[in-house]
DNA sequence: CCCCTTTGTCAGTTGACGCTAACGTTAGCT
DNA sequence: AGCTAACGTTAGCGTCAACTGACAAAGGGG
């Protein structure tokens, strides 16, 4: 429990944004550009520019200037907070499934019906 | 690569939202009535209810009726999607690290400095 | 049948977010 | 210095999402 809320609530942020999910796809397997990056999507440059912050500020992306220009790559740590937290989640509703199945065994009353949607 | 985009999407739409992991949070360990889960927050029951609707269609909780009262508990496989979207992430990210090490290593480049914020 | 409980649903409002257009800034080149 | 290229920043606009309040539905008890 080292890591704090707020960061994962920022990288979550982050990620909900379908195009800020294009982007952190693109700049997983190459370092690029910003102009490169808004190249490759049919809104503006600013639109680019104004997710690249908010990637950055969660810590997503690294960036590195250069000139003029300004290179971003992802950043594989930016998500180790958020693994964390998935990790908790589940195991804790893992246990409570096994905790079923015990009663389950004893109890024998199988209508629990998880219906979903 | 079997999973939808849709799915993932859904999910991290739901898991964006403070008051929604803190429900899933709730209902992680125990199974909850709508209105015990209502009673933890200082929101309207309405709101509380919205929050339930996004998570079952989310496929993050499931729902069991009895009587008038409805039953929510997190359902773990609900978070599949999204993990293996992180881990192809990861591991992309990763690869690109290995890459950059050797690169390193043969051509004894150090001016990295990925600066973050 | 009437009433109460439990819950979802429907307008309506407000705040946040993504987008565009115009402007400012910094670096490189002649 | 003057010019251009590559970005970020700001103001303004439209849209979506979270919240409230009032209403509807459905089950249980007298």
């Amino acid at each position: 429990m080292v890591e704090d809320e707020s960061q994962v609530d920022d990288a979550l942020r982050a990620l909900a944004e379908p195009r800020r999910r294009a982007i952190l796809r693109l700049v997983a397997t190459d370092e690029l550009a910003a102009g490169e990056i808004a190249a490759a999507f049919d809104v503006t440059r600013t639109a680019i520019s104004q997710h690249l912050t908010v990637l950055k500020d969660s810590g997503l992306v690294s960036e590195r200037r250069a000139g003029t220009r300004r290179f971003y790559r992802a950043r594989p740590e930016g998500l180790d907070g958020l693994r964390q937290f998935l990790d908790e989640m589940w195991s804790d509703a893992l246990d409570v499934g096994r905790r079923l199945v015990e009663a389950d065994r004893a109890d024998g009353t199988p209508e629990i019906s998880s219906d979903v949607a």
